[in-house]
RNA sequence: GACCCUUUCGUCUAUCGGUUAGGACACCGCCCUUUCACGGCAGUAAGACGGGUUCGACUCCCGUAGGGGUCGCCA
């Protein structure tokens, strides 16, 4: 009956891929892998100032790392290309002069080419936003005027991006259009130019836009925004895009942990919601820290290795330990330097409240200091053996061994929180732990 | 200015006329751990506002307000 399925996306090389981009280039593949169907990646380069290979590497790189394989486009090639439209100049010449032919467009006194708009009323299902109808007699610019014919061709030759856009939708067959609710309002140009070439135009699904949380449009500069930045600070990619789902999509459970192969077979428009979300950093952050808690040692050790590069302030012998040791610890890898710092830094800085709390009472001096000479006569080295001497060492001073452990905890690392005491005591080595301790003691007090 | 979309806890969302309005992030408390976390348990917290329709509205309709978007020889 229907058509079989072709998406696609259709990003302009910008120099970097935007979440919201790679969110729509996510649903896109989605929906094609739900239907059966093509996703094809198409790059819309026509400003040919910004085009650079680095530009489209950044897309070509955010869509591989986050596991959207494309079926058609650049580097796999398929029948409808070529799927750079810089290159596509005469498919586009041939459109124009249709149009041209049939009255539709005409070069204006500037040398421009324009539409002839119709400025007929227009329906659109949008399989999101639902039915909209629109009258475009009554479509007018900001000072009030009727709107101008739209321009397919610049005078300089340049082709325009509503032009090409639905030239090449139209050439590469593509039968659903998902895309941000930011070209709603384009809809009912780019129906008229499909209908103009005498094509039934696509169906349409304008998916809500991706927001800061104070409501504000997302720009490169904010957090969260570029798309690189994830894969630079380590972050599991499947975890992004599980966030990414969440954000205008829901399975309509309380699942909220899932994998692509969960989300598709639920993947379609009743599923999809109609209003802007904004991006909540934090909960992707806790997303990425379920992935990484799911990890066995082995293949978090790996991830870690592979993301901190070489590490000169862990000693080589410790560092698969540390990681491991902190593998509990954190929501994202770049914590792991924070921890090193921590735990082999002896210069590192105090944080002053963890210093006055560990301060409170004088006396702990002296417990500090009893928990170091009964370190010094420990027989063997182990978490096991630490926890028992400072068990003991509470014991012959009267107090408990919590009145002992937070503040060991701050002289050791200079941090309230962090990695489990014992086992980084016994990973640091009685040496470094005896001469911090001392150190750190007469600083605490001092 | 014209037109369009949208509005449930701070955030992401469930609810498709009848619910103590549920879950998750964040926050807070308790338990566990004689440290830090994890984990477990509980808590604070929401239907923008005003009209209708209905026996009954978060849910349907209208209006207002807020938010977002489009109206380019940008994409």
């Amino acid at each position: 009956m229907s058509k079989p399925v072709r998406v696609r996306f259709a990003p302009s090389p910008t120099g970097y891929l935007h979440v919201g981009g790679a969110r729509t280039a996510l649903f896109n593949w989605l929906f094609a892998r739900r239907n059966g169907g093509t996703f094809v990646l198409r790059v819309e380069d026509t400003d040919a100032a910004r085009n650079t290979p680095e530009a489209v590497a950044a897309i070509l790189d955010g869509m591989r790392w986050l596991g959207l394989d494309w079926d058609e486009g650049p580097e796999v090639g398929g029948e409808y290309g070529p799927y750079y439209q810089s290159e596509r100049g005469a498919i586009y010449q041939k459109h124009a002069d249709r149009l041209v032919a049939s009255g539709h467009a005409y070069t204006d006194e500037s040398g421009a080419l324009r539409f002839r708009l119709p400025r007929l009323p227009i329906v659109m299902d949008d399989q999101v936003c639902g039915r909209i109808e629109i009258d475009r007699s009554r479509a007018q610019n900001r000072d009030g005027e009727p709107e101008a014919d739209m321009t397919l061709r610049r005078a300089d030759g340049g082709w325009i991006f509503h032009f090409v856009n639905v030239v090449d939708d139209l050439e590469m067959g593509i039968t659903h259009v998902i895309r941000g609710e930011d070209h709603l309002m384009n809809t009912p140009k780019h129906i008229e130019l499909f209908q103009a070439l005498g094509a039934e135009p696509p169906v349409y699904a304008h998916i809500p836009l991706i927001l800061n949380m104070d409501g504000s449009k997302m720009s490169k500069r904010d957090q969260g925004a570029e798309l690189g930045r994830y894969a630079q600070e380590g972050f599991v990619p499947e975890a992004v895009v599980n966030f990414l789902c969440l954000l205008g999509w829901s399975p309509k459970d309380d699942r909220q942990v899932m994998s692509v192969q969960e989300v598709i077979p639920l993947f379609d428009w009743d599923h999809l919601n109609r209003s802007a979300a904004k991006f909540d950093y934090e909960k992707c952050l806790w997303l990425n820290s379920q992935y990484l808690a799911a990890e066995n040692t082995e293949a978090f050790t790996a991830r870690a290795k592979a993301w901190l590069g070489p590490v000169e302030n862990v000693p080589a012998d410790k560092l698969d330990a540390a990681i491991v040791l902190l593998k509990p610890k954190i929501k994202h890898l770049p914590e792991l330097r924070e921890h090193f710092s921590m735990l082999f830094d002896a210069a590192a800085s105090v944080e002053a409240e963890a210093r006055a709390k560990a301060t409170a009472k004088p006396e702990t001096k002296a417990g500090l200091e009893r928990v170091a000479g009964d370190f010094a006569t420990l027989e063997v080295w182990t978490a096991e053996s630490l926890k028992a001497s400072v068990e003991s060492s509470a014991k012959a001073l009267g107090v408990k061994p919590g009145a002992l452990l937070f503040p060991l905890r701050v002289a050791i690392t200079g941090q309230g929180h962090g990695a489990d005491l014992m086992p980084a005591l016994e990973l640091l080595g009685r040496e470094a732990v005896l001469a911090r301790l001392a150190a750190r003691t007469a600083q605490l007090f001092g």
